[in-house]
RNA sequence: GGCGACAUAGCCAAGUGGUAAGGCAGAGGACUGCAAAUCCUUUAUUCCCCAGUUCGAAUCUGGGUGUCGCCUCCA
């Protein structure tokens, strides 16, 4: 059978293309950051485990991947918090990039190769800005710098917008000094009180675009291969990427751009700015982050996905069903001998995992490789009801599921916390005495230790191969 | 006002020309001491509406309706 290759949706293009890196069998990833404020929201969340799961799957499939994260630290609104707090405005934006690395580990978001700062990049930066004014793109005026977007004919390519169109539909009052009302800063002169870095132009600070155009050039080059972020990035903010990095190298920025859609609540998009969002600690704090992750994925990355807590309470049973199915494999694979039934589950984790590959092929369509993962588990859970099984079955079965989840970045296995050898051996121990009692025929004793576990959270299952435990 | 996206069962959600995946919820059955988990069966003659192209359309074209987004900081 001949493996479909991978298309991806292009925003520059509008369509899905097949992914051919520049380079062969590597892949160099910019996705923007955040700006480190306050803790994230669940819409921050979204890019986060989206992009992480397309870096999986490219590596998954055999690539090499750079992935490079800015943080944005220096900016207005870290500026008016660290001035509400009392605080320097650096002094915050570290705090809240700590902050960050916690929420984005406890989604199982693998680290960036490189997490660049602002603050760490002010040369690059400047430089970048002097290449510009030096081949006419840029301007001075008292001390603040502006792109000149008249100079850029492909100004609007990303966003499919024209500068007329984008006039017509201004919404800002126009700064008169701008050779255009669409000149974009790239390095605004200081203010008293605020936090500045000397330049060719004076005391000031970066515009907010320039970053993300110095700090991929510098660690991936010329047209590196994904640019990644929300959808409402595209314009202004990557459309004046473009801007500078193509004026500056003569070069496209990257190949391919991917935006995510949006989290909604009650249709509407959560925002900041509407009030209408909430953190992603408070969620995990009701829900596991494992659940947050798996319901982010139910969803192809590019459509709104509405949220309220129905919606993640689906996504935690869906998970649970997985994870049912995983944990009664585990049981079984122990005792299990060799028998020849096995090759139906064998082809069926082969068919699985071509599905789950072409799922993925399409535009990373995670919604349909979850489809086939509870493939496998019907398959595994009908399987299990053999009174033989086969052990090498069951091991395939056993590494398929873990392998293709791991591609998600879903851990199937319950991570055993604190003293596991001794509750490990209470329990054997309770079950012991239990399954005494049922052979006695004592049925109040035994269903009095499952529902008091059960206020532990601790579930009982009968099987006919024993009884198993698993924590709720 | 300009530009764009979306509309599939009770809910969520795949599917872009060949006769509607999957999950949750519901119903019935099996298994069980009873449960739980699991399995089987069942739940959209139909994909917002209208017209067209086609042997054939949820999928393509035109029109309409509705919802959302971007044009300002936003993931």
């Amino acid at each position: 059978m001949e493996a479909k290759k991978l298309q991806v949706y292009n925003t520059l293009t509008k369509r899905k293309e097949e992914f051919i890196p520049k380079e062969e069998g590597r892949v160099k990833m910019y996705v923007c950051g955040p700006t480190t404020y306050n803790f994230i929201h669940l819409g921050n969340a979204r890019p986060l485990v989206v992009f992480d799961t397309i870096r999986r799957y490219l590596e998954y499939i055999g690539y090499k991947v750079t992935y490079i994260q800015n943080f944005t630290d220096v900016d207005d609104k870290i500026i008016n918090r660290a001035r509400e707090e009392g605080i320097e405005p650096l002094q915050l934006a570290a705090k809240y990039i700590e902050e960050y690395f916690q929420d984005a580990d406890s989604l199982n978001v693998k680290r960036a190769d490189v997490h660049p700062k602002v603050s760490d990049h002010m040369n690059d930066i400047i430089n970048f800005i002097k290449k510009l004014m030096e081949k006419g793109y840029a301007y001075e005026v008292d001390g603040d710098v502006y792109f000149s977007v008249r100079q850029f004919s492909d100004y609007g390519k990303l966003s499919g917008r024209s500068l007329d169109d984008l006039q017509a539909g201004a919404r800002v009052e126009v700064d008169q000094r701008k050779k255009d009302p669409l000149d974009f800063a790239l390095w605004k002169k200081a203010k008293p009180g605020e936090p500045s870095w000397p330049s060719p132009w004076g005391e000031g600070r970066p515009g907010w675009h320039i970053e993300c155009s110095a700090m991929s050039y510098k660690y991936l080059g010329e047209e590196f291969d994904i640019h990644g972020g929300g959808y409402d990035l595209v314009f202004p903010h990557h459309e004046n990427e473009i801007a500078q990095t193509e004026c500056m190298s003569g070069k496209p920025m990257a190949r391919y751009w991917l935006h995510n859609g949006f989290i909604t609540i009650n249709q509407e998009k959560m925002s900041k700015s509407l009030g209408n969002f909430f953190l992603l600690r408070e969620i995990v704090d009701k829900f596991n982050a494992q659940v947050v992750r798996f319901y982010l994925l139910s969803t192809h990355y590019r459509s709104p996905l509405d949220f309220d807590d129905e919606k993640l309470q689906v996504a935690q049973k869906g998970l649970e069903r997985l994870k049912n199915s995983y944990s009664q494999l585990m049981n079984r694979i122990g005792s299990a001998g060799n028998s020849s039934n096995g090759e139906t589950l064998k082809e069926a984790c082969q068919k699985v995992k071509n599905e789950f590959v072409r799922a993925m092929n399409d535009d990373f369509n995670t919604a349909l490789a979850i489809a086939s993962l509870f493939d496998l588990a019907r398959d595994v859970n009908t399987y299990l009801k053999e009174k033989e099984v086969d052990r090498d079955a069951l091991k395939l079965a056993k590494s398929t599921f873990a392998e293709l989840a791991g591609v998600l970045g879903l851990e199937l296995e319950e991570k055993q916390e604190g003293d596991s050898k001794l509750v490990e051996g209470l329990m054997d121990l309770i079950i012991a005495v239990r399954q005494k009692a049922r052979k006695n025929k004592d049925f109040e004793t035994a269903d009095y230790l499952r529902d008091e576990l059960k206020k532990l959270g601790i579930i009982l299952e009968d099987t006919p191969q024993g009884t198993n435990w698993r924590i709720h």
